[in-house]
DNA sequence: ACTGATATTTAGATAAGTCTAAAAATAGAT
DNA sequence: ATCTATTTTTAGACTTATCTAAATATCAGT
């Protein structure tokens, strides 16, 4: 039972907003994520139901079922492995890989999917920090941790981002804080919780937005 | 004005199509080509003449207008862009590549065409021997021919072949003539065109319906 | 020039995915 | 507990690409 292009992109959403929170994903939310009206939301959330990819009551929200879940997952997997692909063997800069692996991610051929991992040589992480599923859908064991959790007086460095907006992405550019930077985790300040930082001996102050914000090794 | 897979498809087709004859390609044989009926060709070539792809009276077939011309062409080199690049790289074998370049050539950002090509190496024919047009959508000056073409006497190798049937496929594989295999070409025989070659100390036939499908260099 | 066979087009229907506008359900404030 | 604002669903329409069945045009042979 193949699933269009379409149905494709639906599951993913449900999957990503449904990390955000644990209950079912609201159909407004899903409108404005896929720019398109709450009412094609409902219909095509109907259609998934019928096909038993995701839960649904009537004004309750959705989730996916395991089935749905298999899916969404296999996107992501094949979405973070082309942005591999596009970042280190092609050479793409950091924000326009984006779209085009929202166009890969959709090509259907598990075969070409375990060679392209293999070519990649399994990563775990894609160059943004997200986690890849294996072709099992189970995700790696995260051998990091977002800065905002780190024992202070630790050494560590950039691992990825749990936040893609441009403006974040400019904004850690302009502090020095590129994929793979090392620095020192100084400090943290309870009462609002930012944190010191001393990268190529200067020292920054980091907000707590901007802190849970990136990933690092520990 | 993006096209759709489907109007790309068309486009594709016809253009593969009109070099058998330079007539008009007939909405039949299209119709056969896609799987589809007749009615719907009908239906698509108005939509591609109103759109100015295509030249289309009635009953007289289509032939693309240059502004066609040039997508067809496009798809041609995307497909075979990615073909190299799945044998090459991927490891995959001669006959599955198809279907999976059948969905890649649609993938729209003339950016990672650009970046594959030179990740590639530039390369000018595909592993098949099919030439790959530039970004300017001019193809290569062949330095290959077909086998019934080449002047006795000559060493020479597998460049590629003209056609990709798995009956073919597997004819040539049995007569050990794989992609860049090398081989003496001793003559030619008026009253059928067949030729006797020499490889791997071993000497063969070929009827000219064989030799005239394979490329050859020169 | 006619006739039968074949090729092509038209007409009307269907399915997927979307929309607008209106109706119905829910949640929050009092 | 009710009212109001918001969210969600329904109903009906539109677009794209397809189909079947029927109508029409072209072609080849006489």
């Amino acid at each position: 039972m193949a699933q269009s292009f379409t149905e494709e992109n639906y599951l993913k959403h449900i999957y990503k907003l449904s990390r955000k929170s644990d209950k079912g994903v609201s159909t407004n939310a899903l409108a404005e994520r896929l720019e398109t009206k709450a009412s094609s939301v409902t219909d095509m959330i109907k259609k998934l139901a019928a096909k038993k990819l995701v839960d649904y009551k009537k004004y309750q929200g959705v989730t996916l079922t395991n089935k749905g879940l298999k899916i969404a997952v296999d996107i992501i997997r094949k979405h973070r492995l082309w942005e591999v692909f596009l970042l280190e063997h092609l050479g793409f800069g950091g924000t326009e890989v984006h779209e085009v692996a929202e166009e890969l991610e959709h090509i259907n051929s598990p075969e070409l999917v375990e060679r392209l991992d293999k070519f990649l040589g399994y990563p775990k992480y894609d160059p943004h920090g997200g986690p890849i599923p294996d072709n099992k859908g189970v995700f790696p064991a995260p051998a990091r941790v977002r800065l905002n959790e780190l024992e202070t007086g630790k050494k560590t460095k950039v691992m990825g981002i749990a936040e893609h907006s441009n403006a974040f992405l400019a904004h850690l550019k302009k502090l020095g804080l590129e994929l793979g930077q090392e620095f020192l985790l100084k400090e943290r300040f309870d009462f609002d919780h930012s944190v010191e930082i001393e990268l190529n001996d200067k020292t920054i102050q980091l907000s707590h937005d901007v802190a849970k914000n990136i990933f690092v090794a520990y």
